[in-house]
DNA sequence: TTTTTATTGAGACGGCTTATCAATTTCAAA
DNA sequence: TTTGAAATTGATAAGCCGTCTCAATAAAAA
């Protein structure tokens, strides 16, 4: 039987492969843990992974992540203190509004805005790969 | 004769009062260097300031800069490792295109994207005070 | 299998930001 | 203007997050 993350596994390995990286185990299970989720910080992603694999290291998944953004398989994206590693794969990519007083998140999709993106980047002659869009203000509850 | 700030100076002022805080020379001179600017850091604002006033602390800075978040004038952006702030007040904020192949950034501004997010934030209850767009892609050079 | 090379885990380390605390400054009340 | 309670400051210690170091291990090539 085929794994479910068998077209991500296949660009992990390819990068790999590009790149003189080995295949590991660690960074098969990170993978795996990753896919699964919309977004995940490294400590999560440790307390996650701790009962499947007690040993580990908190270095492994930050530098697994950081592997997974370079393949192209994540975004990193700085939060309050903390580091959020997008899934970029996720199908509908989708944008973040944020409320500056409580934290709130609160995630859409908008196709105009993507589609007025590509418009300004074909005029300046580029190819979108990815984008980030996140909107900063005060929710509802936050306003009074 | 007027400051320049003064508009900004009672915004201060105001919050300053409603919260039994109180008006110092320090806060006056570090708003003065903020509003100045688009966006700065801490350790920039620290170096800036060191000529006017050798003992400024940079925990003042840092104190002083937050403050000014929770009296609207500024808002923290984690960008890298460090927080920007920003001056809400300042206009004409720019987004940018950034080639993830020579690092090459293109500054753009789209009122129509603009538009758009405003429906999106208003739709769900959100009053944008600022936002950040960033399109990563491969600039005209590159994907050849 | 042997050899080469990358990876891992554990903890040390470093940068950025906040907490601590005695001395000082502000500001309202006398 | 003087007084006194309360907030602020500056210096530095402490904390947090993420990266670096390095000997031991695992993966892939020979």
């Amino acid at each position: 039987m085929m794994s479910k993350h068998a077209k991500e596994m296949g660009v992990l390995k390819e990068h790999l492969g590009k790149h003189q990286l080995k295949f590991t185990r660690q960074r098969e299970l990170i993978l795996d843990a990753f896919l699964k989720q919309e977004h995940i910080t490294a400590e999560e992603m440790y307390h996650q992974l701790a009962r499947k694999d007690p040993h580990l290291g908190l270095a492994t998944i930050y530098r697994t992540l950081n592997l997974f953004c370079e393949a192209g398989l994540a975004q990193a994206r700085h939060f309050g203190t903390q580091t959020q590693y997008d899934n970029v794969s996720h199908k509908g990519h989708h944008d973040h509004l944020i409320c500056t007083s409580c934290g709130k998140i609160v995630e859409f999709e908008n196709c105009d805005i993507e589609r007025l993106q590509e418009e300004v980047a074909s005029r300046n002659g580029f190819t979108i790969q990815t984008h980030r869009l996140e909107l900063y203000g005060l929710c509802s509850r936050c306003r009074h």
